[in-house]
DNA sequence: TGTACATCAGTGAACGCGCGTTCACTGATGTAC
DNA sequence: TGTACATCAGTGAACGCGCGTTCACTGATGTAC
């Protein structure tokens, strides 16, 4: 290994760091960071940080990437674990499980993602890829399930962008049975943001008992049921 | 009218205007809203406003209250506003609808209440009644409506709380019912977060279409079809 | 109706703080020959 | 292997800014008699 990619390497872990150090500061900060507050974590002064990010919201698009991307591989390793690849209802919600126990994990990540959008901050084109991640999960079960497309049809433009949709993520099946895999994630996401943004406070403290209840109504839903419901 | 309720009146007004102000620097600063910035728009200096708020978080505190009242008086009205009492699609729609609306309208008065919670800030216990208004009017209609319980069996604990939020919101109305609600409601406000928090951008555009197919079917779902779908 | 006093609204200066970012700099680490 | 130079990491001071909150104050508006 040469001289030089010590240096690189050096400057990759520091990186990682100040990434992790700034990720601690999101439970108190939440979107407005302080670069200051984070180079004083590091033990370094403040103006030493602009050798690895460029401005405070570069860091802040570094963070939101990898959060994407944490969650995109969450998504997918819950998927590829479930050895039976035909057992939809198992996949959805191995998914589901996986996301949410990230989410539990790391409320403070979720929260940039998925939370009420930074004012004044743009999010640059390149996070549109891994925010996208996720989804592609979603939509290649419902391309292995092709469930019977139930439910009402779609208004024409509306079933162009869904259809749309399905071409991109799910191997263009029907536009009802996407559409139906769109309203189970939204209720997903749903789910998350009112456990972790304190909707449940005081109200249902069985947080498990009550995210598996809705997700596998969600499953029976998508007319993937495995029939393990007792009625 | 006396002097005395001279002053008060004019207080009153003044406190609406602050908060009219301040709402309106809501888009601008998201929940770390600057006093000094409101009190430079209401042409006061900025300790003047202590006369009307103890603090920020007062400030704050005010305008999660009003937003709160607002959504619930929104969907009270909306609800009210259907005639056949019977109509429990109707109910659903009108005031699903209506909650679109108000959100849509004043998106960052939205992401006040239903986005990530504000680093820092504890919303006081007086909140609470206010949060839950509307709640309650999804609890009426389950209440008139008393679709039947369908859907698997809820966990001994889980059905227990479950039970509480439908004594308390909807007559005592089955726990299997009112877990379907409160899916529905969860499904409601993740389409809401979703549009309006930006995850919807650049993949549907026919957002109208789109809330009303999701709406429907969680109608069609909690079952109380109206059968005016085509399949 | 008129006067004496109390209440209240708003001012302006100040405190102490933290922030993002720039810039000239010092030393150490790497590269080329 | 040794030297001359270039690159890079990190420092420390500074700029200019905005913030929430306190405090003594001035004048106007209300109240009591």
């Amino acid at each position: 290994m040469t001289a030089g990619s010590i240096r690189a390497r050096v400057r990759a872990e520091l990186v990682d760091e100040i990434k992790a150090v700034a990720r601690r500061h999101l439970a108190a900060d939440g979107a407005n960071l302080s670069l200051r507050a984070v180079a004083r974590d590091m033990g370094m002064v403040s103006s030493a940080l602009y050798r690895y990010f460029a401005s405070r919201d570069d860091l802040l698009t570094a963070l939101i990437l990898d959060a994407y991307n944490a969650l995109g591989e969450v998504a997918e390793r819950a998927d590829a674990a479930v050895t039976d690849r035909a057992d939809l209802a198992g996949r959805w919600l191995a998914v589901a499980r996986g996301l949410r126990k990230w989410a539990v994990d790391q409320p403070h990540e979720y929260a940039l993602i998925y939370g009420s959008p930074v004012p004044g901050y743009a999010a640059p084109t390149d996070t549109v890829g891994p925010a996208t991640r996720p989804v592609l999960v979603l939509g290649r079960i419902l391309a292995d399930a092709r469930p019977p497309a139930a439910g009402r049809p779609l208004p024409p433009g509306l079933a162009r962008e869904v259809r749309q949709i399905s071409d991109v993520v799910a191997d263009g099946v029907d536009e009802r049975i996407m559409a139906r895999g769109l309203i189970a994630w939204t209720e997903l996401f749903g789910a998350l943001s009112f456990e972790l943004f304190g909707r449940l406070d005081k109200t249902i403290d069985e947080r498990d008992a009550w995210f598996e209840y809705q997700v596998q109504a969600m499953a029976d839903w998508l007319g993937v049921t495995t029939g393990g419901g007792k009625s």
